[in-house]
DNA sequence: CGAATAAGTTTGATCGATCAAATCCATGAT
DNA sequence: ATCATGGATTTGATCGATCAAACTTATTCG
């Protein structure tokens, strides 16, 4: 035989028409016992797999979510996107679903490549990755009914409960409550937050997670903590400095919290092995030397976010305009204590 | 207008048949000027898009590259398999080709998925990473005249020049005979070499390297050299112990080069501040510790790996069976000196 | 007993594009 | 003036599957 095997070959080696061969693989249900049989063996028996453009032609479902690569190049912090998408991947193969990569240079790029795969088929929804205020492309998204899910929240203040979008989110807030109140147990008072400038939601959910805890921990006033609050942009350079700059303002502090590995590793290299350090992601860096901090799941971010969009176990899209589900889930993140292997 | 529109809308709207809008867009020499213009007016105009599965499901093509993505290997060098992954997607967005994912739980359930993204045209080719001694993956395809391409070299004896296996690797030879020159250069005599035990492709080619720059650059005997020798498997950790077992046995050195970032980072953990230590894959972790490392110049990979599959520019396969074409590349890595921030 | 109902299967049409062959038309050679 | 030539465009068929409706056959009920 030269060419692959279709539904017809199958049909007529089982004594069958085409489409029942068909139902056998869409609504098994609908096709007696004995002839199901039949046509099974006869699949087996010739190797037949069936045509997915063909069928995505027909049913305009392509089984497929398109999901962009981050051209992130600053390494440390880009294995949660990585580790995110592993674990996205290996749960959509197990639902028979599979991920289209692409890439963007800029959001209305990104949005040009939406329409192009969603109109041709390509993928039936998007996941999305690192969203920000007033995101265009989700507005985008939304007005043109396309479905999708994103990994992280929509900070805008409306969209938070908007019914359309569906998200997955780390509880950073909880994170670094965890890691505050863990420092707080083995004595530490003057903790130290390092962190963002204010304006990004990621970064000022995790500062609120340090306020809390040291707020109901400790006696410390306002303007105290105000003083132990650093922002810098991410990066072990700027953390070191920042962490240099506090030790130079005669500030005290016996633990440090952080809100990245980077800016948690910049820190470590600076202070004396006395001084605990919490990082946040716990990426290899943090790992290999010995870094403690938080971990998110992403083997639950990934699930939720399947679950959203495909519903517990299916592999069709849900009808999200209709469904009274909850439309979103936040995930509290671990606390990964670890013993220091530098410094 | 409710349904998206097609060939025939646009050509209703230009005057002109289904096939001369297909050709405007797959053949535009065949149509005169005038036409052209005026078609491609009317697909501006009403936002055509083609039907990628319609079009897949007539010409049997999918502009769409298949590429496992690892079960997540032990964080610290996985990067090397993520960021060549990136640009890989950057390089074949820019020829109009796609990236489609997926797992597999062993080689054998890889082959399956190949065998199923193959005929149902999902994928035109493959690409392969890490590949093995005697890989039945490379000889699946090329039993089933799939085409693809190997990120690394077939280290089989007879496979290295098999005229239908096209491959791209990195000459880690190369890169650790820079890295031993670099050392010898700056005075280092006794180097040692931390590497994985041998039976790996690749781990032997890089041992190789350095044992070629040991004997041009220094007097040390063949069993000395063994000495300076170490085998160990991957990791922090095992680095770290390989190197005080070294330092043990009595045995002196003055400098040490790895086959990855985690085992530099293990002997960079442990060695003082003035024994030079080299580690290969240029990681996140290399660069936020400061250990200087050999970088894989994975663009020039990827950018390598599409062009033996598809031609200097092309997005269409190339006759890779009739080609003259050299079959493989072989790249050069590049030191990168840093200075040390630890220990 | 005949008609309504359900279960199982088949047939015709269609998804949107491209291939292959046919048609049309102007030009130049005979 | 006739016919071959080649460029430009159109028509018919097809890729492989699924949908929607039609058809068979067996079963049930008034």
């Amino acid at each position: 035989m030269d060419k692959l095997p279709t539904v017809l070959d199958v049909g007529r080696a089982a004594g069958v028409s085409r489409q029942t061969v068909s139902n056998v693989l869409n609504a098994p249900g609908v096709v007696k016992a004995e002839t199901r049989a039949r046509v099974e063996a006869a699949i087996a028996e010739l190797g037949y797999r069936p045509h997915a453009s063909a069928r995505r032609l027909r049913t305009r479902k392509s089984a497929t979510l398109g999901i962009r690569l981050d051209p992130m190049t600053n390494g440390i912090s880009g294995s949660v996107h990585d580790r995110f998408l592993h674990a996205l991947t290996e749960q959509a193969d197990a639902r028979g679903l599979r991920m289209l990569l692409f890439t963007a240079t800029d959001p209305q790029d990104e949005i040009r490549q939406f329409q192009r795969m969603h109109e041709g088929a390509d993928v039936d929804a998007f996941v999305l990755t690192s969203t920000f205020f007033d995101d265009p492309r989700t507005e985008w998204l939304i007005q043109h009914r396309v479905p999708f899910v994103t990994f992280g929240r929509p900070w805008g203040i409306d969209d938070m409960k908007d019914p359309l979008h569906l998200w997955v989110d780390v509880d950073g807030r909880s994170g670094l409550r965890q890691a505050t109140e863990h420092l707080l147990a083995e004595g530490a008072r003057r903790i130290v937050y390092l962190g963002w400038p204010s304006g990004s939601g990621t970064g000022d959910d995790r500062r609120g997670g340090w306020r809390d805890a040291m707020r109901a921990g400790t006696d410390l006033g306002e303007a105290e903590l105000d003083r132990l609050q650093l922002a810098v942009e991410d990066g072990v350079a700027q953390g070191r400095e920042a962490v240099r700059g506090l030790e130079a303002a005669g500030i005290r502090f016996d633990a440090i919290v952080c809100a990245s590995d980077s800016l948690g590793l910049g820190a470590l290299l600076l202070v004396g092995a006395d001084v605990p350090v919490i990082g946040y992601d716990n990426t290899p860096v943090a790992e290999a030397v010995g870094l403690s901090s938080i971990e998110q799941p992403l083997e639950d971010v990934a699930a939720g976010a399947l679950e959203l969009i495909m519903g517990r176990t299916g592999s069709e899209l849900v009808d999200w305009e209709q469904s009274d589900d909850s439309r979103h889930r936040l995930i509290t993140p671990r606390l990964v204590v670890r013993q220091r292997r530098i410094s």
